[in-house]
DNA sequence: GCGCCTGTTTGACGTCGATCAAGGGCGTGA
DNA sequence: TCACGCCCTTGATCGACGTCAAACAGGCGC
């Protein structure tokens, strides 16, 4: 989850994703490149990409749809330590093993690279590896902000940053608000809460008149400045 | 913290840090320029190095010591996002802000680069690019490792991972086990945990035999497995 | 329409850790 | 040696969230 999430009008050759995106540092010679070693594919929703401990043999760009990035406990328990948008980085260069388990929350669109060719193809273009860095390090900001939620917060301020945080992430649905990708118990995978939880600080909410939930995913944010007093 | 942490005999010719800190991808004539953009700078125990929302001008490799990265809410809750050992970068390249506020754990040294020169140096060093970029993956793994622990693990489980975590990170102490660089509120502040809790957990495993306690901040580990069978 | 399945809501209750409040232990300086 | 201050420890209590259990709602095939 990057920290900044323009929505830029120019577009990606090779992939049809936002400038942010990996191609976009090209010119016409390493797009024709990068345009030879990648690969679309399409997953429905709730596909595993890849499991935790698979050898990583590829990266991808997201070009639609929402993935999760999940770490799991030896117990089981699990935690959702990243969320990824059209535009995001999927996958990790040069790591050997996934180290998080990769799910399409949504039906989504990849433009794969495969990890060899992508790794050399970086290697001649500085540009390219200045920008997974930056990437990275927007990355980077991002989990340690989710770091302090998840350490200091309490339920209701999780919900409520949660649900403005999606607000700006998420295309706005038709009659307002917006389709959330994810259900209840993603959502305390997210926040680490049970969907109890979840369930009850969406409810308390809704009583309050701060929301609406028309259905189950659809949200409509009824009070903006009071979420974001609660959300700190 | 990166989530591996060797200790290399090889030591940079320029501040005196391990083969993995970023001068140790230069060549002679680069290490020349580098060199002559490093200062040295030792500072004392409790010195805060930046505050969150200076302009961040200058990048730095820990040479000596220890350091905490702190986040803070806006309401004065704080959260440790990160450790920081000798080798380690210190300050983000590419930031105009500090998003984080520095402060010394114990007496450090630094070989401060400021953040133009630097930023100038790596463009023309494509290889410093790629071992930050590195850097960056790896430090993003380790945060992602900590959110599970944030949001998911239960007080003992944060403490026993802490113990062991830290005798991996620091230098043993004269008489066994290891001198921790922080007093129990920053540990507490690392765990999302309150120093009364910290307390409570070290006092526990004290009594059940798993750790000694000879003074403060002076860590003796008795009973590994079990540790290690509590963190998971 | 009817039943079934899955995901969500709601309730009752228990537990872990935060909070509030005293009491040590130890180093430092008079 | 004593007093002061700073951490740290320990105890009592409270509240938030997890757990267990049951009811409910929407989507889908029949």
């Amino acid at each position: 989850m990057p920290s900044d999430h323009p929505h830029p009008a120019g577009r990606c050759a090779v992939c049809a994703v936002r400038d942010s995106a990996l191609c976009a540092t090209f010119a016409e010679p390493e797009l024709a490149a990068l345009r030879a070693i990648g690969r679309r594919r399409t997953l429905p929703a709730g596909q595993i990409v890849v499991s935790a401990g698979d050898p990583a043999s590829f990266c991808a760009n997201l070009v639609s749809g929402v993935l999760k990035v999940v770490r799991e406990e030896h117990d089981g328990r699990t935690q959702i330590v990243g969320l990824l948008f059209p535009g995001d980085l999927v996958g990790e260069p040069f790591v050997e093993e996934a180290r998080d388990t990769l799910v399409a929350l949504t039906e989504i669109d990849l433009c794969l690279y495969p990890r060899q060719p992508l790794e050399t193809l970086l290697t001649h273009h500085p540009a390219a590896t200045h920008l997974l860095l930056r990437r990275a390090l927007a990355t980077l900001a991002e989990a340690r902000k989710w770091m302090l939620m998840l350490g200091r917060r309490q339920a209701p301020e999780k919900i409520a940053a949660f649900l403005l945080d999606m607000e700006r992430r998420l295309e706005p649905a038709a009659g307002g608000g917006y389709h959330l990708p994810m259900g209840r118990a993603a959502m305390g995978e997210v926040l680490g809460l049970t969907i109890e939880t979840v369930s009850r600080q969406l409810s308390a909410m809704k009583r309050a008149g701060m929301i609406a939930l028309p259905s189950r995913r659809h949200i409509l944010l009824l009070d903006r400045p009071k979420l974001a007093q609660i959300a700190g």
